[in-house]
DNA sequence: CTGAAAGCGCTTACAG
DNA sequence: CTGAAAGCGCTTACAG
């Protein structure tokens, strides 16, 4: 274990004093021309590298963000939460505070409300689930001014109102889903039934648009059924798919939304079943997979993406340019032979 | 931001010194039992958490982590060490330091030796790519004897010899291509060319094995070709791929091992392409994708791989149970359509 | 423009 | 069994 340099290695090596050497590291100016030289040449040859951990303690840095969630139970937001929850701990120890803050449904107004409560001499940084209403995005840009870093988490919103979006392309997933059912029909005709939650969210659109997109542009035999709605109720998709299986059964679905309960029961007793791709890996859709019931999910890792955005938040927070751990948000493509092992991580 | 409590705030509520407060949260021993219960009632009620970093620094903990990988140039093992490099940073903010040690080939007695000159009083941890060989094995259970943490990274051994293996599970993710080369069939007959790159290498028997459980048992329809091997040489591959398309045109083709780029120019002219499924995600690859001359690549994040290991030494160095950030190491399947962006990564 | 000193929240000897 | 003190590598006033 070689010694790490020091900034006092760096102003001794620089024959200057500790202080003056602190202040090229961090440009704080008023340090002579020779002086600075001097201290650059020393940090290059030692290859000095600051202490973040140490820097963090002196500055007494300690951050409160606030998460801003639909209040809606169960479901994905429910994971979401429990992935905040199961953060906590590992945030706690840095110094660093999470709070969850809920607003009613998907109201905008609720959501200004909350927004507008982000206290900037409290809250270091806001992570929210955003959703395109003007009234939101005004909000959040005032926040910004305020000096309060914000990024969107799941859903997004105007690229102004926000530092970064953390969260999955939908458009991206919709178009994979197709590019999986389309190779699964091998060429052959056939119709595709969309299921949404509803038409007029925006992932749900997004994702219905880059499922279409495909279908048209690359399986041209392929048709794309009148979209049908359940607003995520489980019990009504399970009656539309119920009822589509029995008339005309369509070649493939492609579950856009949440319901995924429902659409397993519509499926129990299908003697031949179309080909399916759903979203959200959770335990109903786990195990349709496993049990052969349906062929493919698609999933924003929810944890992966709290964490990013806590990540983000942070070095937004900070200031200062610090080096990102690795992450791919891209639409995960999960079959029965490469889901992730248990880990109370499923809803 | 409301002041979270320290140490001393545990001490003062508990009405004992720091020392004392401190001798429980550590588990030193030493405390009157009287004490221990009043400092432990008032870690509870405060909500104390130890702030780590500080932890850390008062420690002068360092760390020197050694990665052992095969020098095989360019490729997969290319991809890894950028991973690492691109690591250097954050990690030397945390006092962390990273040394690479290369072994020719996959040579066991030259890896043998790397394992060997660890020295405990330099390495605080290790992560090796490891082969099946008895020796590695031997090697690196009397390194763990000498108090060094081990993980295997990428390529596994015996489990005895590490104290977790971070990598793709190969098997599943030869099933997770089967999986999707017999949908892509839709029922057909039809029949399948795995390219090996070498049938003695663990990850590539392992894939081999799991595509071959799933075909037999949920595509029966479908038969299993001799494998090719190809030695990971583009143009072996090449040269197997369009023998095989010249005779007799395989349905499918499971590329097991590298060489993408002799597949590529096999396919670059063939009328009807077959079906393809390959591995690790690479400017290859990818390019390859966008082109429609292969249907999925199946990738086994390195990046992330590579972040996970070595914050899974961090906490086996630290000895302390530290909370992880979340990470599915699964195998990750990508279509044209859910790529992520490029940044540098791809080989 | 430059420097000496206190303090962040811990851990580690050292003394009772 | 208990406590007082120094020090980790920084940042932040404060004084020249």
């Amino acid at each position: 274990m070689s010694k790490l340099p020091t900034l006092q290695d760096v102003a001794d090596a620089a024959g200057v004093s500790y202080a003056t050497a602190d202040r090229v590291l961090n440009a704080r100016g008023n340090v002579a021309a020779k002086s600075a030289a001097k201290v650059r040449k020393a940090i290059e040859t030692l290859g000095y590298v600051r202490d973040r951990n140490a820097a963090n303690l002196s500055r007494r840095r300690r951050m409160a963000f606030r998460l801003l969630l639909p209040d809606s139970a169960g479901g994905f937001f429910e994971t979401i939460r429990a992935a905040i929850d199961r953060q906590k701990p590992l945030r706690a120890a840095q110094r660093i505070q999470l709070e969850i803050a809920s607003y009613t449904g998907f109201d905008p107004v609720a959501l200004v409300r909350e927004i507008d409560a982000c206290d900037p001499a409290e809250i270091d940084g806001v992570a929210v689930v955003a959703t395109d209403a003007p009234e939101v995005t005004r909000a959040l840009v005032e926040l910004r001014g305020r000096g309060v870093p914000v990024v969107t988490l799941v859903s997004d919103t105007d690229p102004a109102a926000r530092a970064a979006y953390v969260g999955m392309d939908n458009v991206a997933a919709g178009r994979a889903a197709a590019r999986l059912l389309g190779l699964f029909q091998a060429g052959r005709r056939g119709a595709i039934l969309p299921v949404l939650g509803d038409a007029k969210s925006r992932d749900h659109a997004d994702r219905l648009a880059g499922f279409r997109e495909v279908v048209v542009r690359d399986f041209p035999h392929l048709s794309v059924l009148d979209p049908v709605e359940s607003q995520d109720d489980p019990t009504r998709v399970e009656t539309l798919v119920t009822a589509a299986l029995r008339s005309d059964p369509p070649a493939a679905i492609y579950s856009i939304g949440a319901g995924n309960r429902g659409l397993v029961s519509a499926l129990q007793h299908v003697p031949v079943r179309p080909r399916i791709v759903v979203h959200e890996l959770g335990a109903v859709s786990r195990q349709a997979l496993e049990r052969d019931l349906i062929d493919a999910v698609i999933d924003q890792n929810p944890a992966v993406e709290v964490a990013e955005a806590l990540d983000l938040l942070t070095r937004l927070a900070d200031g200062t340019a610090q080096p990102a751990l690795p992450a791919d948000l891209t639409p995960r493509i999960y079959l029965r032979d490469n889901l992730p092992e248990l880990s109370g991580d499923a809803p």
